[in-house]
DNA sequence: CGTGGACATACTGTATACATAAGGTATTCA
DNA sequence: TGAATACCTTATGTATACAGTATGTCCACG
């Protein structure tokens, strides 16, 4: 709101795209709620043409779901569907691991990725981790899974991974901060990042199945930071996501 | 063209987005080729912003790819492309079947899936088999198909298989209708048939990891089919998929 | 003859106006 | 007093008009 005529660089559509999202993970959208075009005019800034086009862009998206009778609502999730997404998104990278082993990489490829890790050892070694030093995870650590998910250089793979990844808790880092606050932060984040190394172990020794199961076992980490974050419910003000589900909604 | 004014029943978003989808499968419009919406105005019959919303849905359907200056092409798939998605869907059926299997699945939401297996033997056992029976075939195998898929019980995963199945050329019956005319057309069917109730089974007796074994396994027929039909070149108008794979081309 | 610039054409992105349908509320009848 | 119907309000679906930009062509200059 009050940021009407911004800059012209992006376009309309992008920026209702943008503002709406925002407003859905914020939870100023609540789960369920019907969302009024005229209204999202009023909140975004821009004519109902881009909005429109915005309403559908978040629905393939997965953040919205189509009234039969017209119109979009706000998607709710349950808790099961987070962890269903979770495992997904590990199956996907599972398998562009394994096609990477499988078709074989070249060093120079394995160049970037290698240097990612060692970026990420510099943070994890710290004791203790500073939250600073979980923001840089965050970046560096969805920096690594979009090499890796291109290592498979299958383009139809990498574009299912990018939607699957597209929905806030199911992304790689999603519940990463979750645990900044937690004593098992640190644990967790090393088993991470040993994951990570055999993952490209696998894959430059050209192990398929080896690459496949570590990358699946990945994601379920994610699973058991979200079971610790909402075990101790203090820090969940550090995961819009969860704006999202509907059981532990109040 | 010539079918204005059709019958409201359906909203004309729809009707372009079938219209444009045929053209595209039809080989009307070719790969790489700019749609103009004045154009698709013409050939659709409905105006440029239902044309638009049509363009944006066959965006994120795979179909068409956006131009960075703006606007939409078709796209165009390499043979690897069409591989790729295949055991990407192989893989997304897996693990529905795995879910299934863990989770358990009540004896009377097996009772369709078998009935509908019943429906292909009786179907297989023909010899030889008509190009009915084929027609038959690809119905009943995308409804197991479907069925199997909800078997998981996951919002999500049902979702990303839908997705993954829409690119025609992914679909589980994508290539059945390219073996009616091989001599190997029926040893293939009651491959295919014996992998379904394997599957049955397997999640039955809640085999998970034997469940989703067999269902990637499976896919994997979908490929043999692809490489049999391109190698005897003779029935390939059967598959207007081809239309969009750019090195078969001429 | 080739290259660069300018102009014209035509396309997309955006805004707004209009029509139709759906939903809610109020009133009336049983 | 409750339920059903009718009307009104408001939403979405669609169409079209306008503006800005990109692209292609043509001409001129090197």
């Amino acid at each position: 709101m009050a940021e009407r005529d911004a800059d012209r660089s992006v376009s309309q559509t992008v920026r209702a795209q943008l503002s709406l999202r925002d407003q859905i993970l914020s939870g100023a959208l609540r789960p369920g709620e019907r969302i009024s075009e005229l209204q999202a005019v009023e909140t975004t800034g821009v004519s109902r043409t881009p909005v429109r086009m915005a309403l559908v862009r978040l629905e393939e998206e997965g953040l919205l779901e189509a009234i039969p009778s017209g119109g979009f609502m706000v998607k709710a999730f349950s808790e099961r569907d987070i962890i269903d997404s979770i495992e997904l998104r590990g199956t996907l990278e599972g398998l562009a691991a394994r096609f990477a082993a499988e078709r074989g990489v070249s060093a120079r490829d394995l160049e970037p990725l290698k240097e990612c890790l060692n970026e990420i050892d510099d943070l994890v070694r710290q004791s203790p981790i500073s939250v600073e030093a979980f923001s840089a995870y965050v970046a560096l650590n969805a920096r690594f899974h979009a090499l890796l998910t291109e290592l498979s250089r299958s383009p139809p793979l990498i574009r299912q991974i990018d939607r699957a990844s597209a929905l806030p808790f199911a992304s790689p880092s999603g519940f990463v901060m979750a645990q900044s606050a937690l004593p098992e932060a640190q644990q967790i984040l090393l088993i991470a990042q040993d994951h990570h190394r055999i993952a490209v172990d696998a894959i430059e020794n050209r192990e398929g199945a080896r690459a496949e199961a570590i990358m699946r076992e990945h994601a379920r980490l994610a699973v058991r930071n979200l079971r610790l974050a909402l075990r101790n419910r203090t820090h969940l003000d550090l995961l819009p996501a969860l704006a999202l589900v509907r059981t532990s909604e109040v």
